[in-house]
DNA sequence: AGCACGCCGACT
DNA sequence: GTCGGCGTGCTC
């Protein structure tokens, strides 16, 4: 007679075996109520296992079934059991991620209301009767008879109605029923959708399509797709018919955005193209209330809603008969998880579609140099959109060298060249509109002394506090503190205090004097503070009612806007000298992905990069439109240090108050890492992380790379286990890490 | 001796 | 998370 392992509910992870009560169909992933010290607790199976007999105690048995299923089905199961290996997270944490707290809760019921139905028609004698005795009754009878279904809900019926409704359902003309209702949370603020239908498909989408649809018909042939499509070559178009095949077949659809503010444009255009069956449409992210959390869950559970939509953590979503799942922009670094459990989305979503055996396809204009080295070695499939969908030509990019403009200003800050001036106030002459990208929000980057070099720095961060003109303060962008804007250098009194550097206020200001007549908004982590902001300002720019959109990387992404036809690049350099091996690929991704705001309409598109390095290899691939060329050399360099997509990275941190003992923590795991280390892994030196300090805390790290996984992850793991931190340093250990700082 | 309080480990 | 055992220290 086998035991049950139970994962039980709480912060503590408490995993204890309990005896199974005859006739109880208990399986891993079911919810189960369990006796725990003199209450009863909840928890979840995790595994059925033999009954030790040494253990010194009978098991207590489990009490009852929470659901009468597995509320984590088995492939999610196995996906949670594979994250928690490949990641060094517990099984716990990753349970966590897998059965939202929203759900686990008992309490979190449905939302019911309470409905009014039509159960006896009166005759035209009695509801005259009524009518004279009791003219509000008589009047609800006359509004169900004519209503749908022959139902209102009673909160329809105004203030006051129940006690007529009490009277009526004596009477037993009516009963009063509990209806579930959905918390929708996409319904609030969003415009009547229009339905539309599928669009013509140029050959190239065409042929993708054919080739999702030969994967999805297919058995055996589940290799996964990667969809490189150039920026506005119609990869929605392609999701939404490769989407209907799947529903068509009986299937569900699993639809993966990289970030929370991507999901409302998402869910409008498959609600759209499915209008008949928008209920079937689910949203899943973090952002959601208990409730709609709830509901959504179960609804997807339950086979209700068939196409999901949703950010990293959808890639949970407990679909049945799972067909298809699409990962838009795959290389978004947002699908990492930066919390425990650290997983990768895109990563987890590939182990996914192998488990189920459905087809996955990744979509980008700009993939990963992971997924695209899995092509080349023919673990993934390439399909290629080289073209825009509507024929339109790819922007021109020209590149301009600051270091001329520079010289030309003479001493000037050399923000805006005179070549991009020319360019907007032709647009604004056309009519036309244009985007400003420059990836630095504030006024002024820094402030610094002229006479003795000093500058404003973040008593908890190791990095200059940022200038905003709006509030009039000084702002640090890492912990978010803040600080009046001294009068005169706080080090030697000298009043010449100076900004340095510029960023989307400056331009704003720039922008609003050498263009008066231009309507400009900006829209950055500043500007759009408010709930609404961002979609009001996306709406007024849609509707022609801005000429020029200065913004940071939130404008990157996904925004279409056909009236477009410049956008500048402020300062392409920002981000290329960042001690980061990816670097050079974020560059190259980010230049691609504004630059491809420009022209997508009937409009030819031009795009001008400001620089002060034209010649690097990430601005000149960008320029060419050339990802392969860039790949290339990209490639070549990984390979040649042993980086990603060549080896696994992960990186170790240390952080303490105490500078001193979060350095000699990080020593004594370098140490024992060190000792007994499995072949192939390579051990960087403990070091400052690039940014030492950060709130408050200060921050070694050390890198460690290896071609294989697994035993790179269990060696740390082995460490940490022996290993008795002091009290007050914390140890993170980041699989496939990101980002380096 | 009796009791309040807080720490800490166990809970199957 | 939460219960309860146990030690400390103060009061009756």
């Amino acid at each position: 007679m086998p035991a049950a392992r139970v994962l039980i509910d709480g912060p503590s992870e408490l995993v204890f075996d309990y005896a199974i009560p005859d006739g109880l169909n208990v399986q891993p992933g079911c919810r189960v109520r369990i006796p725990l010290r003199n209450k009863l607790s909840q928890g979840t199976v995790l595994d059925l296992v033999p009954q030790q007999d040494d253990l010194g105690f009978a098991l207590r048995p489990l009490h009852s079934l929470s659901d009468p299923e597995p509320l984590i089905t088995p492939n999610l199961l196995k996906a949670g059991r594979w994250i928690a290996d490949y990641y060094g997270c517990s099984i716990e944490s990753v349970i966590r991620a897998l059965l939202p707290e929203a759900v686990r809760t008992e309490d979190n019921s449905a939302k019911v209301r309470k409905t009014v139905v039509l159960d006896h028609e009166p005759s035209p004698e009695t509801l005259a009767k009524l009518q004279k005795r009791a003219p509000k009754q008589a009047a609800i009878l006359s509004l169900l008879t004519h209503a749908p279904e022959r139902k209102i809900a009673l909160a329809d019926l105004g203030d006051g109605a129940s006690a007529s409704v009490k009277s009526l359902a004596k009477q037993e003309f009516v009963r009063v029923l509990e209806e579930e209702v959905r918390r929708d949370p996409e319904a609030d603020g969003v415009e009547e959708i229009l339905p539309d239908t599928p669009l013509p498909l140029n050959d190239e989408q065409e042929a993708s399509l054919e080739i999702i649809l030969s994967s999805l018909q297919s058995a055996e042939n589940k290799q996964p797709i990667l969809l490189h499509g150039v920026t506005g070559s119609g990869k929605t178009e392609v999701y939404l018919q490769s989407t209907r095949a799947a529903l068509d077949m009986g299937k569900t659809v699993l639809v993966l955005v990289p970030e929370i503010s991507l999901t409302p444009q998402t869910v409008r255009r498959f609600r759209a193209r499915f209008a008949g069956m928008q209920d079937q449409v689910a949203v899943l992210h973090s952002n959601l209330s208990q409730g709609e959390r709830f509901d959504e869950w179960h609804r997807i559970r339950k086979g209700i809603a068939r196409i999901v939509i949703g950010a990293r953590s959808a890639v949970f979503a407990p679909l049945p008969d799972l067909g298809l799942i699409l990962v838009d922009e795959e290389h978004e670094n947002s699908y990492k998880q930066d919390q425990i459990p650290r997983y990768h989305g895109r990563d987890v979503a590939v182990l996914r579609a192998a488990l189920e055996g459905c087809t996955i396809v990744l979509g980008s204009a700009t993939p990963s140099l992971e997924s695209f080295q899995n092509t080349l070695e023919g673990k993934y499939r390439l399909v290629r959109l080289a073209k825009r969908a509507d024929g339109q030509s790819l922007p021109l990019i020209r590149v301009l060298d600051m270091r001329l403009e520079k010289q030309k200003q003479k001493g000037g800050m050399a923000i805006l060249s005179d070549r991009l001036r020319n360019a907007l106030e032709q647009r604004l002459l056309k009519n036309e509109q244009s985007i400003l990208f420059l990836n630095r929000r504030g006024f002024a980057r820094s402030l610094q002394c002229p006479s003795c070099g000093a500058v404003c720095m973040c008593p908890h961060c190791s990095v200059a506090l940022t200038y905003h003109r709006d509030e009039e303060r000084l702002m640090c962008h890492i912990c978010g503190h803040q600080a009046v804007v001294p009068r005169k250098c706080p080090e030697c009194r000298d009043p010449a205090i100076a900004l340095q550097g510029y960023g989307t206020q400056k331009v704003e200001e720039i922008i609003a004097k050498v263009l008066p007549n231009a309507k400009v908004a900006r829209i950055d982590a500043d500007a759009m503070r408010k709930k609404h902001a961002l979609r009001d300002l996306l709406n007024a720019f849609q509707a022609r009612k801005i000429d020029i959109l200065i913004g940071t990387q939130m404008i990157a992404k996904g925004l279409h806007f056909p009236n477009v036809t410049l956008v500048g690049i402020l300062n392409a350099d920002i981000g290329l000298h960042v001690p980061d091996f990816r670097a050079g690929e974020r560059v190259f991704q980010l230049l691609t992905q504004v630059a491809g705001r420009a022209g997508r309409g009937d409009l030819e598109g031009e795009v001008i990069v400001q620089t002060f390095t034209p010649h690097s290899p990430s601005i000149q691939f960008a320029r060419h439109h050339d990802f392969d060329g860039f790949a290339e050399q990209e490639l070549e360099f990984r390979r040649q240090f042993s980086f990603p997509p060549f080896s696994h990275c992960a990186v170790l941190t240390s952080r303490s108050t105490h500078e001193r003992r979060a350095e000699f923590t990080l020593q004594t795991l370098h140490r024992r890492l060190t000792e007994n280390t499995p072949p192939d892994i390579i051990i960087g030196d403990p070091l400052p992380s690039p940014l030492v300090k950060t709130h408050g805390q200060f921050r070694f790290q050390l890198m460690l790379r290896s071609t294989k996984a697994r035993p790179m992850t269990r060696h740390v793991q082995q460490v940490l286990q022996k290993t008795t931190l002091p009290e007050d340093v914390t140890v993170v250990f980041d699989m496939d890490a990101w980002s380096f700082t």
